[in-house]
DNA sequence: AAGTGGTCTAGACCACGTA
DNA sequence: ACGTGGTCTAGACCACTTG
């Protein structure tokens, strides 16, 4: 299983791919606990600090979470990691602020042709289209366009219910085994158009910033297309460079 | 010195507080090698795999660079650096374009409320402001105002010269030893100025991407205000979330 | 008390760069 | 040939959590 040719690439590196693999798989859920360092350096016959040094990369990555005393768990996305990773938007204090979000509709469509290039799907290929415009203190602030494969999540919205949690890579995760690990975004400066404008309570033509976030998987597949447009009156998307 | 006490913090992270003043004191400078491993240990009494844990923490944070075969380095701010780190601005098809810079002025003024507040400075201590134009493609895209506090740059632009490196922070480094470690950017969308139009050959009001990124040293310390402007018509600020 | 991760040690061999 | 970092081992003790 394990290769120590000279060739070959390290040990830790092989065993960081085999524990990635087995999650992907499903072998071991979001949350739940992963057998022990020795116990895994016993099954794989290296010793505990090679396992331990896989382990340290994995969660330097966030796929792995360690506690001491505990063990080692697989990463799970509550709201709480959500809207640190994935959620940028600030008030000009630097606060974070919990949005509230009212579902405009939820479709299903075919994918347009930007849809299907940023998602790696066939032009036309189902998808479910979701709209939401996101409060923030009570403000309408912020209009989202979501876009699913519809495959992958089957069911979601057919059943004319409008209610969808606020934190919806929860709901990806526990629903439908979907787990987000990183993300990819695009900002522009876009003038709000008439539905914009109508749904924000502002003037058409008011520069809005423009999100465009594709979300991945664990191995990289992009499995849902957000496109965020985003007053900047009393609000700003907040980035730390290391 | 290095203190096993039981309630005192961990032996590694001691040295990596060691590791990080030196180099802030200038004992290290950008560039230079540091001491390898080995003879780290013999000097501070630990073993080897002690400072390893150390340095690799450093080398995770950009402090520090590792070399096979021939040591660590003081990490330095090259224009490859530079731009792969700070500079998150891409045409649409995600391709990186080295910018060129026409600097429009350079002058000596008095801190605004917002350049004290964000440089820590009182109101009105002297500041240089540099006023430059950015051209993707030779097109002129991007319009910069940045801040910096004048007795630390001492003498910059004052010899009435406009010709300013393109990567500003290769210039800190080498000129003024101030190493820019990390950044925080607040992102917004902005209608055009008059003055923005003119220098971007745009419409007054066309919604330009507002980048405000307060540049900071390996200490946290605040030393650049920039102030960015964007058209986001053929380009856009690019952001990969983990 | 037993099991977990967290830190630390001392040594081994390898891959790489320099001289 | 030598010194560097890169990987790996085997064992020790500590801090924390659970039964």
């Amino acid at each position: 299983m394990l290769s120590t040719d000279k060739g070959s690439i390290s040990l830790y590196m092989q065993i960081k791919d085999l524990l990635v693999t087995r999650i992907g798989n499903g072998d071991w859920l979001p949350g739940s606990i992963i057998p022990s360092e020795v116990n895994l350096a016993q099954e794989l016959g290296v010793s505990q600090g090679t396992v331990r040094k896989a382990i340290t990369e994995l969660v330097e990555n966030n796929v792995l979470t360690r506690k001491q005393g505990r063990g080692t768990f697989v990463s799970t996305h509550d709201s709480q990691r959500s809207l640190f990773y994935f959620f940028h938007i600030t008030d000009n204090q630097g606060h974070k602020v919990l949005p509230e979000s009212r579902v405009l509709h939820c479709r299903h469509k075919q994918a347009t042709r930007k849809e299907a290039a940023k998602l790696k799907l066939e032009v036309g290929t189902a998808v479910i289209r979701i709209e939401r415009v996101r409060n923030f203190s009570a403000k309408p602030t912020m209009i989202e366009t979501i876009t699913l494969p519809a495959d992958a999540f089957a069911g979601l919205g057919s059943d004319g219910k409008l209610e969808l949690p606020n934190t919806l890579y929860e709901l990806y995760e526990k629903q439908y085994g979907i787990t987000i690990h990183s993300a990819e975004e695009q900002l522009r400066a876009v003038a709000a158009s008439k539905h914009d404008a109508a749904m924000l309570h502002l003037d058409v033509g008011t520069p809005l910033l423009e999100i465009e976030r594709v979300a991945l998987t664990l191995d990289k597949k992009p499995v849902e297309l957000r496109v965020s447009r985003c007053s900047t009156r009393n609000h700003h998307y907040q980035n730390v460079i290391f």
